[in-house]
DNA sequence: ATGATACTTGACTATTTTGGTCAGGTTTAT
DNA sequence: ATAAACCTGACCAAAATAGTCAAGTATCAT
């Protein structure tokens, strides 16, 4: 089980950005410069984040991305899922009554998969953005 | 963050081994055919988990595997562990106080991956083979 | 002895996913 | 006007995944 670098850098950039909430825009060449995150890819990323209204954007010189809803309302859920970073412990659909491969009933593990999943998904419904900010300015000093 | 088929069918197969356990040895066609995972690639796996002491062989005719613990004793982590199934959330080392891309402090969100590697392998520290068994038999009747 | 069954090993490969890059825009503050 | 910054879509190389294939060796049942 791998996090993917495209999850990764959302939430860093998130929080690189979250730490300046409501002085101005942040440009995502500046998140690029202090993150060592390539251009191009975050702006791949904060497409997706703005379709999901994480972000705002602001257009034009002195432009960049504001947060769109306050840090304490952004969960890391809402950051993965703009992204498409989907917790996936299966193959077969959730709904579906059929197992993996096509087979006509659910496996013995589905189970634990499921199980598994959920845990997962705890963790990051439990995290907000404000968090890792807090945590974050707490282990500066 | 997707779990591998891999580590789904090493832990599909044991629990399929494990229901047989101290009667007769399974060979990897049973457990092939009854659970829909190819042959070869239950080798491979098998073969990992003999290499970790999970199981033992039987060669011959009415050969097949048998637990090499018992199934109290083996924890999900230990199946994932032999299959190479790793729980990573970060590239960088984590020994290492480089960071990521070889930059010369740990990021932003460094904590926060750490804490969720924690989280997942709380999860498979605590599930046995034998908790998957006697769940599954409870759900069967 | 001799099949047949089943483990053993290692190489090979197709597909998918990942982690980007690149080229060309458009918008807006100064 | 022009530079900063967002926006879009296509493209691509490398890695990971999910296997297959081939050629064994060991052991049991008959
Ligand atoms: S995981 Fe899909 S059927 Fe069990
Ligand atoms: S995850 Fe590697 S430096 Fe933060």
């Amino acid at each position: 089980m791998r996090l993917t670098s495209k999850g990764r850098y959302a939430v860093m950039a998130l929080v690189d950005l979250a730490r300046f909430d409501g002085i101005n825009p942040v440009s995502l060449r500046d998140i690029s410069l202090r993150q060592g995150i390539s251009l191009d890819y975050l702006e791949q990323i904060f497409s997706k984040l703005r379709k999901k209204e994480i972000v705002q954007s602001v257009r034009g010189t002195q432009g960049g991305y504001i947060l769109n809803r306050k840090a304490k309302e952004i969960k890391l859920t809402n950051i993965f899922d703009a992204v498409d970073e989907k917790v996936k412990t299966v193959q077969c659909k959730k709904e579906s009554k059929k197992g993996c491969n096509g087979k006509s009933t659910k496996c013995l593990t589905h189970n634990l998969w499921d199980e598994l999943e959920t845990h997962i998904n705890n963790f990051f419904d439990k995290k907000s953005l404000d968090d890792l900010v807090k945590e974050n300015l707490e282990r500066r000093f």
